[in-house]
DNA sequence: ACCGTGACTCTGC
DNA sequence: TGCAGAGCCACGG
């Protein structure tokens, strides 16, 4: 992916965290089992490029009762960037599904979701 | 207002 | 393959 880091925020002004929460909450039920996508790609498609972090904030304050497949938002190149226990079950869930690994990564030629 | 902190992403070595 | 550095941006203290 080219870095497209050029000046201005696109979030429009007064956009706060818990309003983009709201739009990832909402898109990532749209990723199909077995698939998945990186915290960029849910930033872009939701027309929020340069927002990966807000992404990942967003699924980090998710509530549980929403039943979120979080598991299938991971980091750029297929990386699982949720350290600890969670990483460990985050990559039990998606093997559970049947999505391919390289090593430590997600094969993300085969099985990335871009919308 | 300043500064540290991320479930981030690139580039470069 | 791995790590450091820089850019990124909203939040909280």
């Amino acid at each position: 992916m080219p870095s497209s880091r050029s000046g201005a925020p696109v979030a429009p002004a007064g956009w706060l965290q818990r309003d983009i929460a709201r739009l990832v909450w909402a898109l990532v039920p749209r990723i199909p089992t077995g698939r998945v996508a990186t915290y960029g790609d849910v930033a872009t498609v939701l027309g929020l490029p340069r927002h990966a972090r807000h992404v990942g904030r967003a699924l980090r304050g998710c509530p549980a009762r929403l039943g979120l497949p979080w598991h299938r938002v991971v980091a750029a190149g297929g990386r699982i960037a949720l350290p600890g226990e969670r990483g460990l079950e985050q990559r039990r869930r998606l093997e559970s599904e049947g999505v391919p690994f390289r090593g430590a990564k997600v094969d993300l030629d085969r099985c990335r979701w871009r919308g």
